[in-house]
DNA sequence: TATGAATGAGCGTTCATTCAT
DNA sequence: TATGAATGAACGCTCATTCAT
């Protein structure tokens, strides 16, 4: 029983290595990287990533998971905080963040369910309900327009996530580009055009 | 010579319809479309695909091209416009409207210069200068604050290329996230935060 | 009439201008250079090529034969001598240095008839025919030892070409190699092994 | 620990067969032998031939290297022995009998080294330096002429092999052409031409 | 007749996936 | 359970040859 814990224990960290390994990889040179590198850099055999991840597409919808996980965690962490306006800009800021150093990997694509696996689409909807939370809070604030619906932050976010993913964006960059954005969500008498 | 022409005339139509078969392939279901399925769809053999195009990379790279030259014709019937603030719009409008139906082939990256081959590289330069034209005559004309760089503008267009992209964005849903975005580049007294 | 033969003229003059370019780069490139290539060098269009040799196997042989027959031409020169020990010499000698400035195309597989076309295998019984002349001559004067056949010279004769081929033997190297091997065809009261 | 032994075991006899099979077809038929071909005749799928030598290069170097591995060994056996000048054409006789049985692979070439691959040069210094060994035994010996150079037999080795491969010499054949060639190197008081 | 565009079989090579050890 | 050898479908590309102009 203790044996079999352990193996478990072993188990579970050669999945988390290779989830690591094979993140690096496809965010660094594309998701054409073959399986065999990904196993070799791992150091274990193909036959050990295939028992954990049976299809490649499985292993990258493991990875995508992975990161929106992150992201849902950095959004819960922005509500938590009082003032809201803010709030939705730290969100928006952590997934672009997130996006900027991940190359090649969509991201941006995993902020909306489109034909995406359940386990992901599970995840995305906790994202949505969350930043919707917030935008709403932000409106009654009166920080955004009214007439900003959730589907407008959530293009926004996979626009900004593209750009930023394209352009390796820095810190600096990134605000002012969600700064810019914000300017148009902002609440005022607005656009007569 | 008569002759020559005629035959010329037909490579050059096969030129064409393989060029048109492979954009809408490739835009549909991604590069990986192999050769010899654009050469079946097109009519031909795979060696007339690869007499026009030596290299696969050859290939998708007209159609960038192609896809570029588009771009920047219908931006230059915008900026034949007298009203400039309009021009800007309609430039992005254009632009992110040729993103709307074409996937998977990255219009929006040839936006910008990225090693692109030199063919391309000179047409994006084009549409740059092109773009900066505009963009300096609506900041003159006291439309868009004065702070805004051209790099601002196409980091924007790819944002919105790559949600229409993604989205498959109709008119109305188009013109509605760059009216927002039009909201932010807007001159005034702005952002205090 | 004058019409016709100036384009009869024009045509010999195109298959002399191919055979030649393609025996150039057949020698120096190797027999995997595309018809097309020939065909750009020589400055026509591969339709011509194809016209004087209706298959590229007919485009070597044709080579072949052609060197062939440079051969039989130095092999009667050297006979048209009064010495005939030299005159094998001569004649060894002859073929051997064709070899020397030639590769890939076996000009040495030429001197034996195996499986080759009927025009060749004419001219290759030609210069067998010469040779054996030769030979007898140099045995009857006692210059050559009496048991050496034609199979030998012949023989010794592909060794030879296949070597300088193989080394590219300049004029002192092959006259070095060919004097050592007379030393072993030379009358004498030798071997007794 | 024996498992693995088993299945390298395995690994490598698979490796052994595809040699084998590979050095009979490229033999037999020429190097233009499709890899699918060698495959199939060994029994075994592409992708092994390709896991055991990447390249059709590699492969072909790998049956070049393996013989010119025979020669050495032939040749060391030779030089075990005491008589030092049978010792020489006993050498010669056993590259050339290797020769004789196999065509289209330039045994022969393997001989002198002109950009050969690290592997085949080692192997091939290795066997020049034997011959070198048994030569000067020779002269010394006084059974070969004195002004032979090394690069003389690596020569008349290289014609010899390739008139034996043309051929398809049998033994008395082969025995025959190297006597005579014997009798041109021999110790005397030769050519006064 | 000369041209060169078109054809398509064929080849070298890759890589996701399976399975014997 | 981990390993990595084996598989084979698939792809990019070449080139001898044909044929419309």
């Amino acid at each position: 029983m203790t044996a079999e814990r352990v193996l478990r224990a072993d188990a579970r960290r050669n999945r988390a290595r290779v989830l690591e390994v094979a993140e690096s990889l496809f965010t660094t040179q594309g998701i054409d990287v073959p399986i065999e590198e990904v196993a070799r850099v791992t150091g274990v055999g193909v036959g050990t990533v295939y028992r954990h991840f049976p299809t490649k597409k499985d292993l990258v919808e493991a990875i995508v998971a992975e990161r929106m996980r992150r992201l849902v965690e950095k959004a819960r962490t922005s509500v938590a905080q009082p003032d809201s306006p803010n709030a939705l800009f730290e969100i928006m800021d952590g997934i672009v963040a997130e996006a900027t150093v991940k190359k090649h990997l969509g991201i941006a694509d995993a902020v909306q369910a489109t034909e995406k696996p359940a386990a992901i689409e599970i995840i995305a909807a906790d994202l949505r309900a969350t930043i919707s939370h917030v935008l709403v809070a932000a409106q009654t604030a009166g920080a955004v327009r009214a007439d900003i619906e959730l589907s407008d932050v959530l293009t926004t976010l996979y626009g900004l996530s593209a750009a930023a993913e394209h352009y390796g964006w820095d810190e600096a960059r990134r605000h002012r580009a969600i700064t810019t954005i914000f300017d148009g969500l902002r609440s005022r008498e607005t656009s007569k055009d």
